[in-house]
DNA sequence: GTAATCATGAATCTTAAA
DNA sequence: TTTAAGATTCATGATTAC
């Protein structure tokens, strides 16, 4: 193996993708075809920064040889591999008929990558029409997530096949994503690393992250996409190969903070020298509510809070865990254990003598980086829904802090489902001025918290859009005239129908909320093209 | 009409045990 | 290594209260 080949694959292991085979075989796969795209390498060892000029127009470009793909490949030691010729041979057989249709040998090659060795010609037709009528993407990351996960071997393979019949006769076969790729290349599952810090932390060492952005994707504008990591399976193979591929950064933010909350970010930020917002917040519930010590039983051992989300528990409930503590000091050990699961599912806390409330709207506001009262004025159901349904700021802040060094005059942003405003928050807690913002929200008591803290803490412009299916492309291009383009557009898209805990409509991106994600990748294309006719 | 209340599983991941 | 059990989850819709 390669010096950088082991590199690669100990990288990739080290951020959760365990399966070393698959990965040799991948990137072997890799040396076969000579890897034509492009790639910008971002790793942590090998990225130099990013150059930026700042005036009346910005202009950004790669400064690490990125031209030069061969940073990227794995040595050429390997040539004799009999295993490697046996598969480019068998793979000879797959191409030849492909090629003869009219698809070129590269996209052939990438069907074939995609969908594995042994899949049906008619599969790798399908794939490469997908991939035609897809946005030119550089699917490079993709694969290396989707060989991954091509590796799954006996039980776990039969039952990844049968979590996709079960998905496909839910969806009806007519789900966006499958049209796209019949051969369920989408539905691969993509694993959040264990445990999910992302490519680093505060207060961390930094971990060894082989990172790869496509050129194209490379510097302003510079785009941050969140969503719930425990989608659907396939979600994030979708969300990724509709942004350039671009690995996904998978944070609990229960390692910044006091509450558990698992997210995906997908960016093109650069991840060197972040910064945490200062002063670090409280990482237990007891440091983060010393009152509620006083009455804290010992055998409720919760140290952290689990995801804070958008309804909390009935009184009913609350008064029923009481009459349960009530039956012992301490209560029999089933007792405790039926009370802390439940307690563990509602967040509830302890604010009296056997006595549990759920979470006051501030003090969620709190645990999640608000400033206090963000969202007063709002009805209490709504407080806790629009909190919910936010960002955590202290773990979006410290990605978006290496914007800090970068705009040192401001930024000009475009906040695609804004909500209550959870990056804008984090953006004026790091210090970062926001020269405009063109922020898209249809929820009216959202706008109003969001306009309502602008109006007190920003001196800059806010334009505001309800829909983002009316930002039209000429629309985008408009904004992008009149204020110089963006430097950032940053968004979450609704996760109604991937939150595990709806029962009701968990259909997946092609869900009636949840669809709305495939207006991101539109909506930066619409900017990154008229971005690069300024 | 609006807001509050409350009951409603399953998909997926993690951990423990065989 | 495999299997089973346990734990977690940016929610929704029906009903009731105001």
């Amino acid at each position: 193996m390669g010096f950088q080949t082991e590199m690669v694959v100990m990288s990739i292991k080290e951020i959760g993708y365990s399966d070393e085979n698959a990965l040799l075989e991948l990137l072997l796969t890799y040396k076969a075809l000579g890897d034509e795209d492009a790639l910008g390498n971002c790793s942590t060892s090998g990225c130099a920064p990013l150059r930026v000029e700042h005036g009346d127009d910005l202009d950004f470009e790669s400064s690490n040889g990125d031209d030069d793909a061969s940073d990227t490949q794995p040595s050429s030691g390997d040539c004799g591999d009999e295993n490697f010729i046996r598969k480019m041979s068998e793979k000879d057989k797959k191409i030849n008929p492909l090629v003869h249709m009219g698809f070129s040998e590269n996209d052939a090659n990438m069907a074939i990558t995609r969908c594995g060795m042994d899949a049906d010609l008619s599969v790798l037709v399908d794939s490469i029409s997908a991939s035609l009528v897809a946005r030119d993407f550089d699917l490079s990351n993709h694969q290396v997530m989707n060989r991954c996960s091509d590796s799954f071997r006996g039980t776990k393979k039969i039952r990844l096949m049968e979590d996709r019949k079960k998905k496909r006769k839910r969806y009806g076969g007519t789900a966006h994503g499958n049209q796209i790729f019949l051969d369920g290349s989408h539905y691969e599952h993509m694993p959040p690393p264990n445990p999910m810090v992302g490519f680093s932390l505060p207060n961390y060492s930094q971990l060894s992250v082989d990172r790869k952005i496509p050129k194209k994707a490379i510097g302003r504008p510079f785009f941050y996409y969140e969503n719930v990591a425990q989608a659907l399976t396939g979600v994030w193979a979708t969300i990724s190969s509709s942004l350039y591929g671009i690995q996904p950064e998978f944070v609990d933010s229960k390692h910044l903070c006091a509450a558990a909350r698992k997210r995906g970010y997908i960016h093109n930020l650069p991840i060197e020298n972040r910064a945490p917002l200062l002063p670090l917040p409280p990482k237990t519930i007891l440091e983060a509510f010393p009152r509620y010590k006083k009455w804290w039983p010992s055998w409720d051992t919760r140290t952290q809070f689990n995801c804070l989300r958008t309804s909390v528990a009935c009184q009913q409930l609350t008064g029923s865990i009481g009459a349960l503590a009530r039956t012992g000091n301490p209560p029999p050990r089933n007792i405790q254990k039926d009370i802390i699961k439940q307690c563990k599912v509602y967040n509830l806390v302890w604010i009296g003598k056997n006595k549990v409330a759920a979470l006051e709207p501030e003090e969620i506001e709190y645990l999640l980086g608000f400033p206090k009262d963000h969202t007063r004025g709002l009805a209490i159901t709504n407080r806790y829904k629009s909190l919910g349904n936010s960002f955590q700021v202290d773990t979006v802040a410290y990605h978006l802090s290496v914007l800090r060094g970068m705009f040192p005059n401001g930024v000009t942003v475009l906040s695609l489902f804004t909500g209550i405003g959870g990056g804008e928050v984090a953006l004026h807690r790091l210090g970062i001025h926001m020269r405009t913002v063109v922020s898209v929200e249809i929820d009216k008591t959202s706008k109003r918290i969001f306009r309502g803290w602008w109006d007190q803490t920003q001196t800059g412009t806010l334009i505001e859009f309800d829909d983002v299916k009316s930002l039209t492309d000429a629309k985008v291009a408009s904004l992008v005239t009149r204020f110089g383009g963006f430097d950032l557009v940053i968004g979450g898209s609704p996760c109604n129908n991937l939150a595990g805990c709806n029962r009701y409509s968990r259909d997946g991106l092609e869900g009636k909320e949840s669809v709305l994600f495939y207006e991101y990748p539109k909506i930066l294309e619409a900017v990154e093209d008229a971005m690069s006719r300024m």
